[in-house]
DNA sequence: AAATGTGAATGTATTCACAGCT
DNA sequence: AGCTGTGAATACATTCACATTT
């Protein structure tokens, strides 16, 4: 990631939890439909990238396009994205391209979208309200039909529709609701806890923001969503460039003005460094 | 990606803008310090959390760790996390462990944590709001020294104590204040304008949060954090698990009622992606 | 005895380059 | 002639396993 993946992560990116998938052992697995294991990670992270650079095609009444294209909107090279689609089957015809709409449809089934997906965020602060109001999780496949805090003020407070209920119900209201993914969006202390809860819920699918690393069964699935460690890793970027315009000048004219770009105040230096509040 | 990335970003996870830098050409340069280069992507993501694993447990008082403890704090294995420190030196004492405090001012020095880096934050909507009030940010290192939107009525009011300006003014404010990592919180369709401003503002590290693929030049660094991905992968994770248990219960008597976990009702169909939403 | 640091081995992902279809 | 789909080649990342140090 970079990109990352800020990940996100995770990517790297994002992705640290690699819940390793046992099973395999015994009987070799008739393989009906047995494809979906077969699709590497880093290429799931871009179908989706894929889906919607498509969707921005297909708004523009374009029925068919090159993987060059595609790529070009999707800010990939050509190759890894034959590669990635390659994975889901072959859906292009060689000499003209892909048909959008076709394509859409490919992904979105690889991507388990041809179903909803219930969503619960848990913790509505600056953050939770700014996902609970998100246009785009319930435009399409993941309505929100949940939302959990343990502040009593909140609690039967309406947020984008849906009234906060306590952290106390959450299995409960997880399980009733059959919510599938649920949002942490709390502070660092809580966040086991709450995961706990959800994953008693039935929970399987958790995408995390807050900074800790939770404790998961191995069949439940964690993406974390990290602000610090995206800041921190782009620091370490600048930083790098600051060395290599430094090391260059000290290759060429050791004393001369420095040409142009990269010229940065080194600014005081300070210690420490906890970014472990609450979004 | 979980960085991520990655993958974050790219994540992959989250990382996905891989400027992969030239130069090495010419002089195979003294390489007087020179390892900065060195450290892969992958490793510097980890860093970052690695750090937060050491502040905890400098909170805690604890001097001194093994690197299997460091591991399972952070949630890696042991191996991973003395080939990720052996990238920045030799900081550990054989049958012994890392000092904590020694690791702690080593990483930050690799990741630049030893200077300011001012942040800017663009679109002050639910999403801004949260940035703009993060105590994360500020708190040490990454102080909001600036924040831009477009509505009138929003340019002035202080958020988080920072007046927002207009976006208009983003390169002159931007150069004032020395902003060097830009935060874009904007609907897709803005973004890239934007973007564009922020480099002319000098800003040469960049965190997205809008779903746009954004160009920039090559000295520019982009980390994505794309929430409509997230979701998209951890549905994809969904959708796997149901087919395994499907698969598996295929195979072991093709009738009986399925084993406790993993049951999940289908849900209706429904077609076509699109979260292109702001948030 | 305990734990680091690191070459070598393995595994995963990306890129190349071209055969094969339309 | 053009573009897909994919083996083979390369690059990158993780893990193993052990010599080395305290």
């Amino acid at each position: 990631m970079t990109a990352h993946g800020a990940d996100v992560q995770d990517g790297d990116g994002q992705a640290e939890a690699d819940s390793r998938i046992e099973s395999k052992q015994s009987v070799e697995v008739p393989a009906a439909r047995e494809r979906a294991r077969a699709i590497p990670e880093a290429a799931v992270a871009r179908l989706a990238v894929y889906l919607r650079a498509l969707s921005g095609l297909a708004d523009q009444d374009v029925t068919t396009v090159s993987s060059d294209e595609l790529a070009a909107a999707a800010g990939v090279n050509s190759a890894k994205l034959r590669k990635d689609l390659s994975y889901i089957g072959s859906y292009g015809t060689r000499g003209v391209g892909y048909e959008v709409s076709v394509l859409i449809g490919q992904i979105e089934r690889t991507l388990g979208l041809t179903r909803k997906h219930s969503v619960a965020v848990v913790g509505i602060g600056n953050l939770g309200h700014a996902l609970a109001n998100y246009g785009g999780f319930p435009s399409r496949g993941f309505p929100v039909s949940a939302l959990f805090d343990l502040d009593p003020d909140l609690v039967g407070v309406p947020v984008g529709g849906i009234p906060v209920s306590h952290i106390d119900d959450i299995v409960e209201v997880c399980t009733d609701r059959e919510v599938t993914i649920g949002v942490i969006a709390t502070p660092a202390q809580g966040a086991q806890e709450v995961c706990d809860r959800l994953v008693a819920g039935g929970v399987t699918c958790i995408l995390n923001f807050a900074p800790v690393v939770l404790q998961v069964p191995e069949d439940v699935e964690v993406r974390k969503v990290d602000l610090a460690v995206e800041m921190q890793i782009l620091s370490f970027h600048v930083a790098r460039r600051q060395q290599e315009a430094a090391a260059q000048s000290d290759v060429d004219g050791a004393d001369l003005g420095p040409p142009g770009t990269g010229e940065q105040v080194p600014g005081e230096v300070e210690s420490a460094n906890r970014m472990v509040e609450r979004l």
